[in-house]
DNA sequence: CGGCGGCGTTAGAAGGCCGTTAAGAATGTC
DNA sequence: GACATTCTTAACGGCCTTCTAACGCCGCCG
């Protein structure tokens, strides 16, 4: 575990206290040398300040995540939206806001380490012709002369992720709008029809009789492996 | 699920949307009633929010503590360290600041639940050579080439619904009408009859011997594994 | 033996939900 | 600023679900 932080007593706090629940800690207190202890030490988890002195947390979650997905939690005074939307779409796995509890900062980290110890399954569904790779983000379909990928737009995909990351599940209605829409949403049963009949358009085999991306009528919808 | 909460917009959303998420979810606006309802209801988990007009969160959580260690987890408006500490040294499991997004509170609720484990019952019941998973929402026959599925109508399953989560008990008419149409069709008898009706003929090797969809003249009906 | 009430079954009508299409609004791109 | 892509909104036909009302059947009881 490497936490980054230019406060000392912070710092010094926090690994005192990992240490103590038999954590193994290396810390530092600059981006340039976190970057170089991550590379060196191979850090089973990265706890980062936003703030530096040197140059900005944005820049070491980027340099990380160029050949590293270990999950990092970011530690951060600012209570913006913005600021936590910023961070986690760069590759953080979470987002504590100062003040925080011991106790609250461990569960994460507890949270952050099951996550990564169960990687979700393989991430790789298939829908007719179609493979889909929801890590690497991609639609592909293997061909005998070339493999070509289909596109979709971020509706579309956003859509399709909630109802793969269910495989087999039933979602309904209001859990799918609310997850791709957000609140305040949940009338919008229109979109469903609109989304989910694009979907079936552009990746299955006979999009009038669907294998894989089903409706459970009065419910909501179903991906069938 | 207990929530807590004297605000009715939030109380009213955080129903929606967990109720959403397949999670059964009491509700309670005050401390006295929530504690009624703790009692009655034996819930899993308990989302309480501090501010409450009849009393504080704290002495909930005290009157909680008292007779049960469900976990607790504590929303509130108050930043303060103090406020944290002290809800969680009566005996919460966790604190959330708002304004907080869903899907923070649901990873909590996730992590509580877990570290409680508490994992989700079940939840599969077998009707002659069906097989019926509440959590996934699917009615299988595992065959000898393949296994087929039926389709159940949103009646149909909430009917089966209720007489499955009370297996092996007798269900009278008025409460299986009352969860699945509301109340005020208490004297809508035939309902039950016609779907009960629909359930054999689809799940039921033989429809008119029934072997687990079994009628309790004069009283109601019961499933019987 | 005949009436009565509860239960199972069937058939038909009404209404709601779903899939589809089309067009306008919003957003991004050159 | 023009264009293309994407998102939102509305409308419509068709199918499915639900509701409703019958009709038989059976056991019970007078």
């Amino acid at each position: 575990m490497l936490i980054v932080d230019d406060e000392p007593q912070l710092l010094r706090a926090l690994s005192i206290d990992l240490r103590g629940r038999h954590y193994e800690v290396d810390t530092a207190t600059t981006g340039s040398t976190a970057l170089a202890a991550a590379a060196r030490k191979q850090p089973d988890l990265v706890i980062l300040d936003l703030g530096l002195p040197d140059f900005g947390g944005t820049e070491v979650i980027c340099g990380l995540r160029g050949w590293t997905n270990v999950p990092i939690i970011v530690l951060s005074g600012r209570t913006g939206s913005a600021d936590k939307i910023g961070a986690l779409d760069r590759g953080a796995d979470d987002y504590v806001t100062k003040p925080f509890s011991m106790e609250e900062l461990h569960a994460r980290i507890r949270a952050a380490l099951r996550r990564h110890d169960n990687p979700e399954p393989a991430a790789k569904y298939q829908i007719g012709d179609w493979m889909v790779d929801l890590s690497a983000h991609t639609v592909t379909r293997p061909g005998a002369t070339r493999t070509d990928t289909a596109h979709l737009t971020r509706t579309e995909w956003n859509l399709l992720e909630v109802l793969l990351r269910n495989a087999g599940k039933l979602v309904d209605s209001q859990q799918l709008l609310t997850q791709v829409w957000g609140p305040g949403y949940q009338r919008e049963t229109n979109y469903l029809r609109f989304y989910l009949s694009r979907l079936r358009g552009k990746l299955e085999p006979e999009p009038s009789h669907p294998r894989h991306l089903l409706t459970e009528p009065g419910y909501g919808y179903r991906y069938r492996p």
